[in-house]
DNA sequence: GCCGTTTTCGGCCCGACTGTTTTCAGTCG
């Protein structure tokens, strides 16, 4: 995509900036390009070509010409001057924590430090300390955040920071009786991954909290630690960010913590035009309080609905919020069951009642069992014999189980011709039949996947892009034409739910939604207690601005057996 | 560099913590 490319270098254009002292919203309003252009689903292209640039908020003269020049000759000489001012490598150093531009910008003039193994000497040798302003303290937590920025930071899937943040406020509720405790930021957004652990507290006794908080016994090092706010290191290398603030002002302080921060950047432009104050103590027309108890109060006093919080990216929920047209988005109890449920049969690790009797604990009305198909060797996968026994032994356990129905179901392949790993024959057994491709991820996907759509008896396409978050782009396709085609065959697009895939993501659900796609999720799970991860498919199709009347498994049993049976 | 039911000029979200200041700058979120 050109404009992630183009989303790269305004990044890279606002760093140059920054570090050369450039006015600050000089320097934000590249940024702000940035981000837009880098989660933008149309085609830069085709905004180009008609004309339509300068639409893109942030977007004026100067940048839309920057962006012409890209598409038309490839490069931006605005970048190209940037970069021979200030080298990529030295605009890198702005990446350790605890360097800004500023403190960057000094040790360049007076040490001529250039690069890492520049900085490093510095330090080493004292000069560092000894330039006016900057001190042994400064050049000590520079030193700490160079051992940082070499580890690789990397971000954490959302599956693994929310239990940690759970364990936190637990071990805070153990210590304090504090009612009002929750995540914030972009966990709390239920963003894919999380560079960091934000947690909230409304509490009149801050100091005390963030004391325990830097005892909690995942704690390896402590940031900062003042009356309101504290700042760890885990034994994980995970930072986690506390606040806390008086219990007044907690739904302020939620709603300012929550983000993102474009999205709050938007509302408080809102509030100073209507000559109103924002900030994480509450809403303030002079010195008034006008609001702050509750997040919604805070929206209430701004003329808007409240946006879920993983509404709020300023991808156009602000404007829907004041014109009272926020969605209703699907939730937890809209979920009637799980469509992607692997069983001991192929690579899973449960028995098949055993699934059933979780799946009913977690309210669910239905479980689609999902194994593997005859040509997923490496997972077990079923020949067509063994289906019919799985089919046979799930007929049984209906007849036999009370409050839950087992749907039988199958994961099949989409094999390299685009045809499906079972015959017709078999495919007509089953109550809900999943294709997914699992080999030959750069063989010609996007038409492999349209051509199974063609088979009547697909009904949902399993991690349609097959991303891993932690491993892997995906495969070489077109999403645009497997949606398209979708839409048109009335063949559903997974989220897969587990943590490492969430795939569809969020932007793709939102497209898939827009192309007139219904979305499935599965949570891929091999084991009982991974059916838990349906939370963050449900997370994404939020994200997405999903409705239950998009999502599938909101069905009942007999309406998804009815849509595998119409042909 | 962008933007306009206050404005085509003069704003642009706002506060905590830290360290080095002797009243505040830099960094971060």
């Amino acid at each position: 995509m050109k404009s992630k490319e183009i989303s790269r270098l305004f990044d890279q254009i606002a760093d140059a900036l920054e570090f050369q002292g450039e006015n600050q919203f000089k320097v934000g309003a590249y940024r702000k390009v940035a981000r837009t252009l880098s989660e933008m689903a149309e085609d830069i292209e085709v905004i180009h070509r008609e004309g339509r640039l300068r639409e893109i908020p942030g977007v004026g003269e100067g940048i839309a010409q920057h962006i012409t020049e890209y598409l038309e000759t490839g490069k931006i000489s605005k970048y190209e001057e940037e970069l021979k001012k200030v080298p990529a490598e030295l605009i890198q150093l702005m990446d350790i924590p605890g360097m800004g531009p500023k403190t960057l910008a000094l040790a360049n003039k007076k040490l001529g430090v250039k690069n890492l193994s520049d900085l490093k000497k510095a330090i080493e040798n004292g000069s560092l300390a000894g330039i006016p302003g900057l001190g042994e303290k400064k050049v000590g937590n520079i030193r700490k955040g160079i051992a940082r920025f070499e580890k690789v930071k990397e971000r954490i899937p959302l599956g693994m920071a929310l239990p940690l943040a759970e364990e936190i406020m637990t071990g805070l509720r153990g210590k304090f009786k504090i009612t009002m405790i929750s995540p914030a930021g972009s966990l709390r957004r239920m963003r894919e991954t999380v560079g960091d652990i934000d947690i909230l507290a409304g509490s009149s006794q801050g100091k005390k909290i963030v004391e325990a908080f830097t005892r909690l016994p995942m704690v390896k090092e402590t940031l900062a630690a003042g009356d309101t706010k504290g700042s760890i290191i885990t034994d994980e290398g995970l930072q986690v960010d506390l606040r806390v603030v008086p219990e007044k002002a907690f739904g302020a302080a939620l709603q300012y913590f929550t983000g993102s921060q474009a999205h709050n950047v938007k509302l408080r432009g809102i509030a100073h035009k209507m000559g109103i104050k924002v900030n994480e103590y509450g809403v303030f027309r002079g010195e008034k309080l006008i609001a702050g108890q509750t997040e919604e109060g805070v929206y209430q006093s701004l003329g808007m609905q409240c946006p879920p919080p993983e509404m709020r990216e300023d991808r156009g929920e602000i404007e829907l919020a004041r014109e009272g047209k926020i969605p209703r988005l699907v939730e937890i109890p809209d979920i009637r069951g799980d469509l992607h449920v692997h069983s001991r049969h192929s690579d899973g690790s449960g028995e098949i009642e055993e699934i059933a009797g979780k799946a009913r604990e977690k309210g669910y009305q239905w479980i689609a069992i999902c194994d593997h198909s005859k040509s997923a060797r490496y997972a077990r996968g079923l020949p067509e014999a063994e289906v019919l026994k799985v089919i046979e032994e799930i007929e049984e356990l209906n007849q036999r189980l009370k409050g839950i129905r087992v749907l039988a179901g199958a994961e099949v392949d989409i094999l390299p011709d685009g045809s499906l790993d079972f015959p017709d024959r078999i495919l007509k057994k089953l109550d809900v039949v999943v294709g997914a491709v699992h080999q030959g991820f750069k063989k010609n996907v996007t038409g492999r996947m349209t051509r199974a759509m063609d088979n009547p008896y697909l009904k949902i396409i399993a991690h349609p892009t097959g991303r891993l978050i932690s491993a892997r782009e995906g495969y070489e396709i077109d999403i645009e034409a497997v949606m398209e085609k979708a839409a048109r065959t009335g063949t559903a697009l997974e989220i897969n739910a587990h943590y490492d895939r969430l795939d569809l993501d969020d932007l793709n659900a939102m497209k898939a939604k827009k192309a007139g796609v219904k979305i499935a999720i599965g949570t891929d799970a091999h084991s009982v207690r991974m059916l838990d991860y349906m939370r963050l498919g449900v997370a994404v199709a939020r994200r997405g601005w999903l409705g239950p009347e998009d999502i599938v498994n909101t069905w009942s049993a007999d309406k998804i057996i009815n849509w595998q049976k119409k042909q």
